[in-house]
DNA sequence: AGCTAGCGTTGAAGCGTTTCGACGGTGTCA
DNA sequence: TGACACCGTCGAAACGCTTCAACGCTAGCT
């Protein structure tokens, strides 16, 4: 193993020197610098983690808890880690994996030890038990999610008010009336998910505005459930003609039922998803959907906490600041004219 | 900030018997235990996991290196991940995440900074750059997937030339003879992924031996080429009556396409599916398919991880090893006796 | 009785960094 | 010309933990 002792020796400096020059925290003449680089890049000289960490008091490590639950769209969560991971990389930081299993004890464990120096918290429910935790240690967080209490913590998410507001206005500019508006299973509207119900929420408001006529049914995305769901909706409401699909499991069988029921899209009834892009290219017809960046979110987290990770020793007191990133509406091949009343 | 030091004060003994009360490496009377677990338990002590990394020359961290790529099913290393990360903690580690963008630098940097005792290499290609680092630098690695040259390293995979031997058996005792095998698009076979390669070969022989007259098609996973796909199929071998689909984007649209085409499944064609028990779930009719458990695969890569760095220092030397996870066939509803000759 | 073996505990020596205070040298200003 | 500030470098003191050698005991053996 290689020391920064070894790279001083090898360079005729000291190793304090050595440090400098990798943290630039004190000015080094530019010939003593070069002289230290190289001798890095020769013998190959990684600081030791354990010992940087032991003596500035910082790992240079961010811990991101995610979710065990697979009732949301499992690709997501994965295009979030991974958008984390390579930010914080970009920041000279690590991404420690953690799961939501370990709850608020897991936070502890976390900020206690010091193995991170701050936290994102994934799937944040809207009262949520390790904000409580976070607050009492003392410890750096941004939360994807709304919390209900996020004073001194920072938060980002989609910004699902507005997702269901862009649905609401496309199916109305189409001259469309009644519209199915298809969630997600009740389980997830239970547990009080901000995103399901601020998207309702959003939808529910702006098509109140529009003068539109919907119905708001769960669905838990199997092609059963899918199916019951759209009986019933047919039932309750058969001049339907616009459908607003949140839950992704479900889309593909709505389709399939949609077309085997005789009804065509977009000609008889519109189809708007709130989905990936990547996911709304496969059905056929190519979807209409309504999606925000997974990427972006996971990289404004990143700078969230790194940007109170670096002030919050130089004394700068964070204030709680809250990113809500607008979503895009992408039109496709599923959605069309209201068709004429007959 | 609660130190060894603290709990040793509060608990009357010396520091380094705290220590050992913790790792339990030696003796310690029973009463000593009891007094210094109850000061950890009033004080909240965690131990600071710089100092430990430092002084015990291992941070009790695993690395997980997963792929950027998004042409395999996601979800499918998301449930990896996590089951790593809760077998992980299971033996007292905690799981770093690097993607695989970083590349043999990578592998470098956490190996010679001791951020992680060890790693896990996911999408393993068969001559892999980060191999030839880990032997370099004498680092403990598991391989998901299996490389050209595992010498010194440990594999895990799922025995994918099994589950393609069981697609073939499984239509030939159905009594069918003329099969299509819908793979994944022709980047994947171009870059030599083991997994897609060992399947179909898997399938090929098994196919061979029981007389099978077989078609293997690539496929990119979009409705359209899955449409191009079948037409060819259908064209090339108009009297194809069972279908192996591999690529997951694939299924939803062959299973409309077929519909439309006038074709019944099971009745006049049957369809087996290389993929999750959850997805394959999802369709109707839902589909027989052969599936390998991604968490066993995640438990048994940390296993493998963790058993190698135990015995590391013992002086034990661990051999290569490797481990095929055996994959099970699940009979649904979309596999039927072949049609009668017309 | 004398010797060894093991038990439970301790003090102290690291582990490899960062960072503080200090130091000589150089330039600037009065 | 003297005082002062700043620059570039260094030595040494932490940082909080693990672990080794060593200690005084008691118990078991010859």
């Amino acid at each position: 193993m290689v020391t920064i002792a070894d790279v001083a020796r090898h360079a005729g400096v000291s190793s304090s020197t050595v440090s400098y020059v990798l943290s630039g925290k004190r000015a080094i003449s530019e010939e003593t610098r070069r002289r230290v680089r190289s001798s890095v890049q020769v013998l190959g000289y990684h600081p030791n983690a354990g010992a940087r960490a032991l003596a500035a008091r910082r790992s240079h490590i961010i811990a991101l808890m995610v979710p065990l639950r697979t009732d949301v769209y499992v690709p997501v969560m994965m295009e979030i880690a991974i958008a984390v991971t390579t930010a914080a990389r970009q920041h000279g930081y690590d991404v420690l994996l953690i799961t939501n299993d370990e709850g608020p004890d897991g936070v502890r464990r976390i900020a206690a030890s010091g193995l991170a120096d701050g936290l994102i918290l994934m799937d944040v429910e809207l009262d949520d038990e390790r904000i409580p935790v976070l607050r009492a240690q003392g410890t750096q967080a941004t939360l994807i999610g709304l919390a209900d209490d996020a004073r001194g913590l920072s938060c980002v998410d989609h910004d699902f008010v507005a997702a269901g507001a862009l649905c609401a206005d496309h199916l109305a500019d189409l001259g469309h009336r009644e519209i199915a508006f298809i969630g997600y299973g009740s389980g997830v509207y239970h547990r009080h998910a901000g995103y399901a119900e601020r998207t309702l929420a959003g939808f529910r408001d702006r098509a109140g505005q529009r003068g539109l006529r919907f119905l708001h049914r769960t669905c838990e995305g199997t092609y059963e459930s899918t199916a019951g769901t759209l009986a019933r909706v047919l039932a309750d409401r058969p001049g339907t003609t616009g459908f607003v699909v949140q839950n992704e499991g479900a889309i593909g069988p709505l389709l399939t039922l949609l077309r085997t029921s005789g009804r065509t899209v977009p000609e008889d009834v519109s189809v708007i998803a709130l989905c990936q892009d990547q996911l709304a290219e496969q059905f056929a017809p190519r979807l209409t959907a309504v999606t925000g960046s997974a990427q972006e979110l996971g990289r404004v987290a990143v700078e969230q906490i790194v940007g109170r990770l670096a002030t919050s020793n130089d004394g700068g007191r964070p204030d709680d600041d809250r990113a809500l990133l607008t979503p895009t509406l992408t039109v496709r091949e599923s959605t069309g004219p209201a068709p004429l009343l007959p």
